[in-house]
RNA sequence: UGCCUCGUAGCCAAGUGGUAAGGCAUCAGACUUUGACUCUGACAUUCCGGUGGUUCGAACCCACCCGAGGCAG
């Protein structure tokens, strides 16, 4: 008796090739695919590039999953999950901006919805295994990087638990990108050169700040020089701003290209730096809530990525009580921000993540990103 | 009122007789399952505050006017 799998069909390459990997290997395979946004019930008007469109995204993207199911020959089911989006993944996005911080929500998503929910949804239709088309391998429980380093999808993966991991498979994670669009071309699949799709999962693309409006009230204050400490501008609400940001601050007339460096929900200001090299921008340690390990490994010398698409810095990590953890890197890196997930790796395996909540240099916490 | 300085694209700012650097910002792309960061391209189509003049030729020289600031008072 073949096992069964249910592929998370996205309407997209990566999960048309997950499936196709799998019905040659063998396996009963059928597709379930989610939707967990709605812009119309979400009240996600302002900024949204596709609202006027006679079909929304989503619908597009079922569409399309219809098609390459049909193609493969598979049954395709279908669920929603927009409130438990709404609730487990968006209002803590909220939260989090409210509190000047910089959420990535993709990891939630991974954690609450498809890894969660998704699963038993699959467990119920009689699934042994699901799958995704994540750029990721599992190997004996360890969660390693996508062969493609540049697709690599591990960090949103970070906040799994070992159990979540279990009876996944990742099909795609053994290939590269051009070698799954390459088999997707081959077997005649319909979205081989459908683009990928970007900005946040399920939502899309969005213009940031129009985007939040939607949902939070902007709030303008002072932007503030970090090394005069005057004002040099006003922002347009402190939730549209993140770490390093440099575009899009509002500012001009300057002779050197600034960065947002910090911010103060308290006083409500905004604080830039000057030349993208200033000191300011620097932090040599942080502190991490909420951290969760994959791996049973909890090394005190590792690498770490900071930011998705981040570069593996080289870090040593302290283990604290309450899932707090402290991670040091001496040669400083620039731009770790509060609220982003910073995700340790021991070589090829993904081991574990937790969420930035402080950050120092030396020793002391930065006083312009302090609350 | 007298004298001095200054007035270049949205902003800052080179250029002081030979036909408008650069930076910031902005816009458009590339990259990207987080808002970045980074990279590429576009950006004063002969009006360089205005009007005349000198010159083969002026943003750059001269005159006057307008405007901003300063020193005398």
């Amino acid at each position: 008796m073949a096992k069964k799998v249910i592929v998370g069909m996205s309407g997209g390459v990566d999960s048309a090739v997950s499936a196709y990997l799998l019905k040659k290997e063998g396996y009963e395979v059928e597709g379930l695919f989610m939707r967990n946004w709605d812009a119309t019930l979400n009240n996600d008007v302002l900024g949204n590039p596709t609202l006027k469109d006679g079909i929304c995204p989503q619908e597009q993207d079922y569409n399309d999953a219809l098609k390459t199911c049909e193609i493969l020959n598979i049954p395709l089911h279908r669920v929603d999950f927009i409130k438990e989006y709404w609730d487990n993944v968006f209002t803590y996005f909220l939260e989090e901006l409210k509190k000047g911080r910089t959420p990535n929500p993709d990891l939630l998503c991974n954690k609450y919805i498809k890894f969660d929910v998704f699963k038993k949804e699959a467990k119920k239709l009689g699934a042994d295994y699901m799958a995704t088309g994540h750029y990721a391998r599992l190997t004996n429980g360890k969660l390693l990087r996508g062969k493609d380093l540049n697709k690599d999808q591990t960090y949103f993966l970070a906040q799994l638990s070992p159990n979540q991991l279990k009876d996944v498979l990742f099909p795609v994670g053994d290939y590269t990108k051009e070698e799954v669009r390459k088999i997707a071309k081959e077997a005649g699949i319909n979205v081989a050169e459908k683009k990928d799709s970007t900005g946040i999962c399920f939502i899309g693309e969005r213009n940031f700040q129009k985007f939040v409006q939607n949902y939070l009230k902007p709030n303008p204050g002072d932007i503030i020089d970090v090394e005069t400490k005057k004002k040099i501008g006003t922002h347009t609400g402190l939730m549209n701003y993140t770490i390093g940001q440099r575009r899009n601050v509002g500012l001009s007339g300057f002779q050197e290209r600034h960065y947002v460096c910090g911010k103060s929900v308290s006083k409500n200001e905004l604080y830039v730096a000057f030349g993208e090299d200033s000191k300011y921008l620097i932090s040599d340690s942080c502190l991490l809530e909420q951290v969760n390990f994959i791996s049973a490994t909890h090394p005190a010398f590792c690498t770490a990525k900071f930011r998705y698409r981040g570069e593996d810095y080289p870090i040593q990590i302290e283990y604290l009580e309450n899932d707090e953890a402290k991670v040091s890197y001496p040669e400083g890196i620039k731009s770790v921000t509060p609220g982003q997930f910073c995700v340790f790796y021991l070589g090829e395996e993904c081991l574990g993540s937790g969420i930035i909540k402080e950050v120092y240099k030396d020793q002391k916490k930065l006083w312009y990103l302090s609350d």
